[in-house]
DNA sequence: TCGTATAATGAACGTAGTTCAATATCTGAC
DNA sequence: GTCAGATATTGAACTACGTTCATTATACGA
């Protein structure tokens, strides 16, 4: 009697279509114009149907923005488990996250408006929480590279938990990228190379927690070097 | 012949009264439900009144915005022309950041939200422009005091230019409050302390610099001490 | 006082998110 | 194979709001 497992598996699909189609009007056409009856139309389904998955557009975006950030999780969770000192993989969940948002310039737009207030508390408590539970893994094996770095001394504990330091990093990659994305905000201040910048502040503020080995920031190259390998062995 | 002119006072006095009127309103009931009518009828006017004032709701929102970046940015200039060391005027920077935010609580997710593609692309051209136009004197200051900084010796310029890196504190800034004020999303995190975290991330970002005098990030009374000092001196 | 220009009004319009009564489909029992 | 009941789908109607514009009122200068 696999009846209600196959309609089951055939809602999850449908709701997958969705989404698929979602991201791709969105990638088309901008998240402005995305209409509910529109995507509806695209996937051959009345709008009904949609609410048969969203209870609201802003719920559907907050799917949306799940699925992108389960996908960053996963990679960030593969940077916390690579094979090279707690300050390179540190280091390294910083160039993960800009080449996540250069690779799906969508999703940091999508991620900012879904994280503002008129959006967040629109959308249902089960889609935020599902949201939330996304991040658990990830703040875990984080924490668990900052606690590593901590036992080997490699690092200041300072009057910070490890969480509260993991925060840190966190707040320079979204800082960063949410002032460099808005358009013409920041054209009076003639970032040469916004990538290049947000490396060294990540890279200033680990060398500032005294995480060792300290990174010598007079030599570019060695910065680019440090890019380079992480692009290598991770996000290829 | 004053006419015009006083035409043109009361026209400005009315903006202002529907600038007033509309903080009053998030304040009172929250920005999901400002609604253009209503706001209108609060001040005694017509709907369409409010039109020959703004292009449209997010123009009036970026208006909004607009004038609460001034008035921080009047604080930040202050701050710049502080009678301390750089080091640690580039810290009350943070300090007053963080100070304006909870003494407007709204701010933050209003600036939040007008920053967003979907509502800033919507405002007019004019209203962008002269927000991004409040932000050139404090640009002006705050690479001031870097500029002195530097030729005082008290920091390496690195591979960073002064606009660079005055990037990296209003990162941390912006970035934590963004990430603490989202509603559940960092409950996991148990941050015990907030502030102080932002605090203490803001002294590390500096130490990282090598800003001169470094900062002991063990002594946790000497970051109160600081902070007091600057709400003293500058945020009374 | 009057003609004209300018501004204010709010009902009407348009758009897009959401709902729900009608319809279709599917399921399992007989 | 048929049928009753349950469940899912449909899309037109509903609703809420932002926006517009024809009408009306006001202010100004001759």
């Amino acid at each position: 009697m696999g009846t209600k497992e196959r309609r089951q598996r055939e809602f999850e699909a449908r709701e997958q279509l969705f989404l698929d189609t979602a991201r791709r009007l969105i990638r088309e056409e901008g998240l402005l114009t995305l209409q509910m009856a529109r995507l509806a139309r695209a996937c051959d389904y009345a709008t009904g149907t949609l609410y048969q998955h969203f209870t609201s557009k802003e719920d559907l975006l907050v799917a949306l923005a799940t699925q992108r950030l389960s996908q960053q999780c996963q990679l960030f969770c593969r940077v916390a488990e690579w094979d090279a000192c707690t300050r390179d993989r540190m280091f390294a969940l910083t160039v993960a996250d800009e080449y996540f948002s250069r690779r799906h310039p969508n999703y940091t737009k999508l991620m900012q408006y879904v994280f503002t207030e008129v959006v967040w508390e629109t959308a249902s408590l089960q889609r935020r929480e599902s949201l939330t539970l996304e991040l658990a893994p990830v703040i875990k094996g984080i924490t668990g590279v900052v606690d590593e770095a901590i036992r080997r001394g490699e690092v200041d504990a300072g009057v910070l938990s490890a969480q509260e330091m993991m925060l840190g990093p966190w707040a320079v990659c979204h800082g960063m990228q949410s002032l460099l994305q808005t358009r013409g905000l920041l054209a009076q201040l003639e970032i040469q190379a916004p990538r290049k910048t947000i490396y060294a502040h990540a890279q200033i503020l680990l060398n500032g927690m005294n995480w060792q080995p300290l990174f010598d920031l007079g030599d570019k190259s060695a910065l680019d070097a440090k890019v380079a390998r992480v692009e290598k062995e991770l996000l290829s």
